[in-house]
DNA sequence: GTAAAAAAGTAGTTAAACTACATTTCCATC
DNA sequence: GATGGAAATGTAGTTTAACTACTTTTTTAC
């Protein structure tokens, strides 16, 4: 896909990936641009081996195993991907931050996440499942929790999709309604880790039942895309520490706006009319006038 | 706030904005950087000046001329201005759109207009919201249609926030849940039009029945504006093209992060401790063991 | 323990950015 | 229109920074 981003852009999140396999010397470098990356922007290559505590040839070598070419390319590409986000998956929100490090932390969290997402994001398959989805008579969203949320939110988008929509609540209704699903039906099942139960076994009732079953998940191996004719991966920068926020819910609500408006686009005139309507009413009673 | 990152940072426009008050020597340079931008990043003074048609030392004087400390500051500068550049330049989603352009334009959508909210966001309106849902002894979210997603996301951050959380979901029980309400409570009102009539109704009656009142919206002299004791200011670049996603669900989620964590983080040891169990516990109904 | 490979540094070279001075162009005044 | 001064611009050279080549050190495998 020629006009899609490529990874190049996130370079703090790449040596955050690479750095247990770059060399010793090279960690120490990767610290320093870590540790501070908004100076490092505006370094000389030999103030940064001093800071490093090596020599000028290694941090050249640094930029090799990263894939700049340069000393040069490193710095470009390390401003390129500041703009987008100045922490890292890897660093944690602490009861030492003040509120001003608390919001920027949340906030870089979510855009580096969003950034990254949109550069692994498979558009073939995207394409795939828009195929599916404008084909379907009916369309079901199955999440719990957190995926629970960006299921509704899919539902919500059932004028787009222009078919009817559901995204059951609880875990018995969502047995029943993929139960109830058939041929002609399509189910998309919501789940970061791909593991959890109760939407897995949506998604395996569904495709029993004959629905096509698409899903969205960070895990390319888990249960759930066993169950799935096709797999939507979603990568996603989670980290574990205690006060991160799940950011994979934004990049999900991103992947559904993107089907329902990819959806949208290709039902035609008598459609788009219609959906033009509803919206103009929608803003009556949203009060924005 | 000096450590946010602005929109303020675009070189692009400075040049574009600078442009008639430069030399003509300069005015060539300028012509050429923002006739390929992307090409510029990697090029040499040598080749910069050629390609303008101009000698070396007038690249560097038109570098001082808009502001950059050398032709290595011009050139960091422009690479983080495109980065921006490169989310913000989009038109419209149109039937002409492949499902590329529609995965990048959404993407970008949505990461513009979050970088936008965050360097709107008033931290110190973010903190005074902090201290009231630090005190509360109950915190009731209420939001419609889109910022219905917003308040169920809310409420399910109940853990962080430390206290029984609400998001009814339809206006009855919004209705009844706002007239419940009291002294020490709190309402989380959530609309970005600030006009949506349930909503607004919510804060209005909650705030009657003593609670305090927090809005997040996006217009400062709406109608939710003017029931809530605290506005949480979330600026939007929201457009109203027919198929530009609806982008400040997204900011008002992280909001919703922010203000969950900073909570959480004002709860101390025991508070700590507790989410820390939860979160194991959830991890393995998730499956992420 | 030894040899080979990998890692890392020193020394030097090259390229790029920049400065100093000279030349050209433009503007204001008569 | 001519002249002088200021501003703009370029040439030439210097300095700095990035990089390469080779040497030394460290690590790994047998």
């Amino acid at each position: 896909m020629d006009s899609a981003r490529t990874p190049d852009d996130n370079l703090l999140e790449d040596i955050v990936r690479l750095r247990d396999d770059l060399r010793k010397s090279d960690r120490r470098v990767a610290e320093v641009i870590l540790d501070r990356p908004e100076e490092v922007v505006g370094m000389t290559l030999a103030t940064l081996s001093k800071a490093a505590e090596v020599s000028e040839p290694t941090v050249i070598r640094f930029c090799a195993a990263i894939g700049c070419e340069g000393f040069r390319d490193l710095r470009v590409r390390l401003a390129r991907s500041l703009a987008f986000a100045r922490t890292t998956s890897h660093t944690a929100i602490t009861a030492e931050d003040d509120l001003g490090a608390i919001v920027n932390k949340v906030f870089d969290f979510n855009l580096s996440n969003l950034n990254w997402a949109q550069s692994k994001l498979d558009t073939a398959q995207i394409g795939v499942a828009v195929d599916v989805l404008a084909g379907a008579r009916r369309i079901e969203f199955f999440g719990f929790g957190a995926s629970g949320i960006v299921a509704r939110d899919a539902q919500q988008k059932f004028p787009l999709f222009g078919v009817p929509c559901g995204a059951p609540v609880d875990s018995h209704q969502m047995y029943m309604t993929a139960d109830m699903l058939g041929e002609g039906d399509v189910a998309v099942a919501i789940s970061n880790t791909g593991q959890t139960r109760e939407v897995v076994q949506a998604a395996e009732v569904a495709r029993a039942r004959g629905a096509a079953t698409i899903g969205i998940t960070g895990h390319a191996g888990s249960p759930l895309a066993a169950h799935c004719d096709l797999v939507l991966l979603v990568e996603t920068l989670e980290n574990t520490d205690l006060y991160t926020p799940t950011v994979s819910r934004l990049s999900h609500l991103v992947v559904i706006d993107i089907l329902s408006t990819a959806v949208s686009l290709r039902r035609g005139t008598a459609h788009h009319d219609r959906v033009a309507r509803m919206k103009e009413g929608l803003a009556k009673l949203r009060g924005a006038s």
